[in-house]
DNA sequence: ACTAGGCTTTGATCCAGATCGTGGTAAAGG
DNA sequence: CCTTTACCACGATCTGGATCAAAGCCTAGT
C-alpha cells in the first residue's frame, strides 16, 4: 500500500502546501520548486515537465549522524540526492582497513552506478536530508528521460575524472600536498553549495580524512599543525579558515 | 574531402569487401560484422540498425607503439573504441611526478567522459588498432540513441568502481599486495579478451606498473622477485604465469 | 563542578619502501 | 663483432610517514 501525502506530510512535518513546479499536478511529497541546490544536482538537467514526474517519484529521507545510507556489499534498493548535510563513502578490506573514496556534500547523488549491490559503504557525518528514489523505478525513469541520463552520465564522467586526481594525491604526492590539496579542493566543491569563502566546514572527523588521504591521523594532524604554524590557515571549530589561499594553489598546482 | 572507401581501402589495407552488418549498406570503413571484441565494447548494446549506423561514423585508426593517442590539458576532437593491443593513460604533475591511472585493452573505450580537454595522457604500449569516431559526431549520435548512452553510462559507472578500487590499492595496501592485486586483476580483464589463462601479459614496462601502483620500480621488480621465490608466479617474457592463481587471489581477498 | 569518553595533538621511535649505486641481459644498430 | 640503449635485478643506505605512547581538550552526563 502507497503512503498518501497526508501521511507523509504528518510523518516528515516539512510539506508546503500548493502544486508543483509545473503549476497542473499536486504535491506529492518534494518541493522542487523552492530547492535552493537544484541548479547544483542531477534535477538541473530538467525541463518543468520532467521535473514535475521526477518529483512524482521522489520521497523525503533524513539520516541522522553515522547513520548507514548504503552498505559495502548489500543491496541497493534506493538512490539519493543529497539536499542538506554530509556524508563519507569508503571501502573496508576485511582486516579492518578502510579506505574513504569520498565525500558527499548537497547536490551530490548517492548510486551514481545504479548498481544492484553497493560497494562501498555510506553514511552520514552530519544530519544528512536528501531525496529518495526507489531504484528501479528511478532507473525506468531514466529509460525515457535521456537528457536525465546524458547529465548522470556527464556526472559520472566528473567523478571519474576526480577518482584519477585522488589516484595522483594517493600515489605520487607527499603527505602535506596531500592535505592541501583536500582542504583546496574541499573548499571549491562548498563554494558551489554556499558561496565562496575561506572558511571549509570539515565534518569528517581528523580519521576519515587520513582514511580519505592514504594517511594516519597523526600525520594528518602533524600537517594541518605545520600550515597553521606557518600562518597558512587557522583551525577554528569543526572546520578551518584558509588565510592564504594563493599559496595554498601555488602547492596544488605544483 | 572526404575520401572514398577505395582510398580507405588502399590506405589500411583491411577491408573485407560486401555490405554492413544490417545488410543494407555498403561498407564505408569499419567491418563490425567480424570484429571478435564487438559484445565487450560498447558495441555490444546496439541493434543490428545502431550497429550499421555507429559502423558508419567509424574509422580505423592504428598507432605505433609510444605514439600519443590524447595529451593531457589538450583538446580532444575523437574518441576510441581500442580492438587491438594496449595502451597507457596517465596524468603528470608540473615536476615530472607521473601516476598512471589505468591501461587500457581490447574493448576499453577511450574518451568515455567526452571531455573537450583530455585530463590525461594516452599512449600505445603495442601497435594499437582503434575505430576512431569524431568527438561532436558521436556526442551528437549518442542524444539520438539512449541504449547506446545507457551502455557509456555503465561503462563510466564500473570505471568509476574500478578508479575507487585502485584508490584502496594505492592508499592502504603494502607493495606486495598491490602487485598482486594488480597481476590478479589485470588476469581478469585479459580473461575476457583471450578467454582464461594463468599467463598475464604485461606489456608495459616496470616503471609503468610501479607508476599504476604508487611505488618505484625497485619496489615493483623486489616484489615480483620475491612472488617468483616463493613460486607464486615465473616471469615469462612480456608477462607472467600464475602458478598459484587461489593463493594469489586469496592475497587479494585479504 | 566533576568525570568519562571521544577526538586531537604532540613527542619518541621504528620500519617499509625510497633512493642511490652497481651490474646484468637483451634487442637494435653500426 | 662491439657498442649503445633500455630495461631489470639487487644490495646498501636513508627517510617520510607509520607506529607506539602520552597528554590535552572538548562535550555530555551526573
Amino acid at each position: 500500500m502507497i503512503p498518501n501525502r497526508h501521511d507523509l506530510a504528518f510523518r516528515n512535518g516539512e510539506l508546503a502546501e500548493g502544486v508543483c513546479v509545473c503549476n497542473r499536478h499536486p504535491h506529492a511529497n518534494v518541493d522542487c520548486a523552492h530547492c535552493t541546490i537544484r541548479p547544483l544536482s542531477i534535477c538541473g538537467a530538467l525541463d518543468s515537465d520532467e521535473l514535475c514526474e521526477l518529483e512524482g517519484l521522489a520521497r523525503h529521507a533524513h539520516f541522522a549522524p553515522r547513520q548507514a545510507i548504503f552498505s559495502q556489499d548489500e543491496a541497493v534498493d534506493a538512490v539519493f540526492n543529497v539536499t542538506a548535510g554530509a556524508a563519507r563513502l569508503y571501502r573496508l578490506l576485511p582486516d579492518g582497513r578502510r579506505q574513504v573514496v569520498g565525500f558527499a556534500i548537497p547536490g551530490d547523488f548517492l548510486g551514481l552506478a545504479l548498481a544492484e549491490k553497493s560497494v562501498y559503504s555510506v553514511d552520514a557525518l552530519t544530519p544528512v536530508t536528501a531525496c529518495r528514489f526507489n531504484r528501479e523505478a528511478f532507473s525506468a525513469f531514466l529509460d525515457q528521460r535521456p537528457a536525465l541520463l546524458r547529465r548522470l552520465y556527464e556526472m559520472a564522467g566528473h567523478e571519474l575524472s576526480l577518482a584519477q586526481e585522488q589516484m595522483v594525491i594517493i600515489g605520487r604526492r607527499t603527505a602535506e600536498e596531500r592535505v592541501v590539496c583536500f582542504l583546496v579542493g574541499l573548499r571549491k566543491r562548498w563554494a558551489r553549495v554556499s558561496g565562496n569563502s575561506v572558511t571549509v566546514p570539515l565534518p569528517m572527523t581528523r580519521q576519515d580524512i587520513a582514511d580519505f588521504l592514504g594517511l594516519t591521523i597523526e600525520t594528518v594532524s602533524r600537517a594541518i599543525s605545520k600550515l597553521a604554524r606557518d600562518k597558512l590557515l587557522v583551525v577554528v571549530p569543526d572546520g578551518v579558515r584558509l588565510l592564504e589561499p594563493a599559496r595554498l594553489e601555488a602547492i596544488v598546482d605544483g
